[in-house]
DNA sequence: TTTGTGACCGTAA
DNA sequence: ATTACGGCCACAA
């Protein structure tokens, strides 16, 4: 089980984060088969940034809030793609109750292949 | 080899 | 609602 393996099974489960809804970095590692590696999720992000276009803005902390410290270029760039594709957005803090991704069994089997 | 640093998380005050 | 703490682990110095 190599990193990049790891990596690229986050970046998979990134990748078909739908449009409007958003996950956490704990959940993205879940999906992934990585349970309580989701510091490795933003590592995957940030090593991963360059290529293919990942979703990233929708990768928010458990607790809803943008993990860019508030205020930061990143953050705002974040606040804006959420705030653009129909996802409420309040401050820096995203309501997961209702804008958190309820992936079926049917999306992960048939869109991932690992 | 040890230490510090992250786009983190769950629990407990 | 916010803070603190321990746990987590790859990576660079």
């Amino acid at each position: 089980m190599t990193l990049p393996d790891s990596i690229s099974k986050i970046l998979s489960v990134a990748l078909i984060i739908p449009e409007g809804r958003v996950a956490t970095y704990g959940q993205v590692a879940d999906l992934a088969g990585l349970p309580g590696r989701a510091r490795l999720v933003s590592k995957a992000l940030r090593s991963s940034n360059e290529e293919i276009a990942i979703p990233w803005h929708r990768i928010v902390r458990a607790d809803g809030k943008i993990a860019f410290p508030a205020g930061s270029e990143q953050a705002q760039e974040q606040r804006q793609r959420l705030i653009s594709e129909g996802v409420g957005v309040e401050g820096f803090r995203i309501r997961l109750k209702i804008y958190q991704w309820q992936p079926e069994l049917h999306d992960i089997l048939h869109r991932l292949k690992y």
